[in-house]
DNA sequence: CGCTATTGGTAAAACGGTTTTTCAACACCG
DNA sequence: CGGTGTTGAAAAACCGTTTTACCAATAGCG
């Protein structure tokens, strides 16, 4: 099997009878010729299948056309969306990336950033599985752009997150517009920033006497915490903000065992929209999406501008989350409404 | 803030006071000269932390050090630890991976596929969420090497499979070792090859009258075959294989439902080994581990010889399944026992 | 017509390395 | 002392593009 060995400019250039510097210049559509050269080459290049070595493209270009990702969140939770979002931001520039994994290990970690600064990509994203945590390498000072999103960065950086502060009103105030009264937030640690943040906007919304009950991200937690909120003495929450689907389907769970009715007797709603998770529970849950796929996307477009030049304001970003309606909250008809609206506002 | 600019080999050797050539040599440990040349040549590189461009090296070695993952699993289940062992395996080795989702969708594939070739990838790895579906697009014929993971390629390509029969086996005698005696397989939609290769174990294994029930891969449908199972006339199995985590899960959750105990009344015993869904389940899923993470590795090792055009023998590979021992089975004495005999052997 | 602009294109120099070739200096040998 | 190897290092060619500098031919102009 011999393999088509691939066609240069040069060949191009011979077949289509210009030098190799026209061909080029016919190509990339730059410099000065007849439409009629320029169309010859072209047609030329087109019918040997020329693919220009992006390589040697680089090398003269200072442009790698390409960008790494940093991610050191394992389960891809998080990174996948992220990840999905930049590619699709990116691919139709030419724009590639590179995945690397690096797991918490700071050597790893140099290991990989070394790799990618020796292929000249044009810029990093950083990525991880917590907002508040940061990766364990140090990007500042580096010959390229670095964006962070969906974890954090030097003050003088281009971040992006999500806003848990909105997400977590919009989730409280779905709780009220579906009719309930008495509320809880069962999350997380306090330790993390996201926790403090969604808690705060939970009782914000909610006013005094908010209760919210901290515990890992478990499962089990969910679960924990009803059966400490239903042997309790105080009155029973009608309406219950997880801090994850994660907690959010123990919770479910530990209802239905208790024979409560969801979404009949109590509402649930949780947060990230891990759809493995909400649409495995019974009933499917409501949920806050992070939109992190549009962060990602966000991402890749200010990795680009940067990587061109183009001047980008400092800071953090801050990406609405979105409710996404399941059946663990009820309040359909409101639902249907709300979809109306929509439509007629569009 | 100034960037510091990179270092060029030019720089390394003027410093050194030798050519360029000599340079390279020295750092490539090519060529001939005194032992104090290339020593000296190396620490002005260290102390100028020199690092080569990737791409002008590249261009002369027809050698990128880069390679391409290309997947549609868009959740990445699978994809994730095969990329993860691909990686492990190739990052020491100065290799970085290119990931590219490509969704089902061909002109899509085509997009990334034609990007990595421009990029002189030294090889591509394909991989996907089903062993027995083609990705998009037709890799036969690249100028580069191509490796099939956990997805199926042309008959003479170099592919790598973990053991469906074998994992199905070593589930169906583990749950005959804990005592089981009537057993059931219950699994997805016959239309995939694992799911007939993986029954087809069990049949053989269980003997005649085995009882194997077809449905989706879903919790729910692990459900509704237990209530089928529970509400049958027929005697009802004290030992079920599920196809997937997912169907396990739905049947251990209907089997608490039913006030029938795990692992006490009935052992039940997954595939897949998502820590997700096996470690939330209550009591943890005991479950086949299909080595994603080594036939990923693997892959890279082999795409890394074909690259460097060592040969390798084409057809396919067979990785084996590992039994991953947690709570839904019971059998804790004879699990103990078990990894006595195995700490013995090694 | 002689002079300057413009046009359409080419040759050569980058880009940052590696690899091959060349070459001077020195040692060995009969 | 002339011929022959070795040694250590420099010079040059190359990888496949883009870009700069340059040039011949034509056009415009008073």
């Amino acid at each position: 099997m011999v393999k088509a060995q691939r066609i240069r400019i040069y060949d191009v250039a011979r077949v289509a009878g210009v030098s190799v510097a026209t061909a080029s210049k016919a190509l990339n559509d730059t410099g000065r010729m007849t439409e009629e050269t320029r169309k010859r080459v072209k047609q030329t290049a087109a019918a040997l299948g020329f693919r220009p070595n992006a390589m040697a493209r680089a090398l003269t270009q200072q442009r790698s056309f390409t960008i790494g990702l940093l991610t050191n969140d394992s389960y891809g939770r998080f990174t996948l969306p992220v990840m999905a979002g930049v590619s699709e931001a990116l691919v139709d520039q030419g724009v590639s990336v590179f995945l690397c994994g690096i797991e918490d290990d700071p050597a790893l970690a140099k290991l990989h950033l070394d790799a990618m600064l020796d292929k000249q990509v044009d810029g990093i994203i950083a990525t991880g599985k917590r907002i508040d945590r940061r990766l364990p390498v140090d990007l500042s000072l580096l010959p390229v752009p670095v964006v962070y999103a969906f974890t954090e960065g030097p003050d003088d950086a281009v971040t992006l997150v999500s806003d848990d502060a909105q997400g977590a009103r919009e989730a409280t105030e779905w709780l009220a517009r579906v009719g309930r009264k008495k509320l809880v937030h069962i999350t997380g640690p306090e330790s993390f920033a996201s926790v403090v943040a969604r808690a705060g906007a939970f009782r914000a919304t909610v006013g005094q006497g908010a209760q919210v009950l901290h515990g890992p991200w478990s499962e089990a937690w969910g679960h924990e915490a009803v059966n400490r909120l239903w042997s309790g003495a105080t009155p029973r929450p009608d309406g219950i903000f997880c801090g994850n689907d994660q907690i959010a389907r123990g919770v479910v769970d530990a209802l239905r065992e208790r024979g409560v009715d969801v979404p009949g007797d109590v509402s649930v709603i949780g947060f990230d929209n891990w759809e493995i998770v909400a649409a495995a529970t019974r009933p499917p849950l409501t949920t806050i999406d992070m939109n992190l796929k549009e962060i990602g996307r966000e991402a890749g477009r200010l990795i680009l501008d940067l990587a061109e030049g183009k001047p980008v304001d400092p800071g953090v970003r801050t990406l609405p989350c979105k409710l996404v309606l399941r059946q663990s909250c009820g309040g359909d008809a409101i639902a249907v409404r709300n979809q109306g609206e929509a439509l007629q506002e569009s």
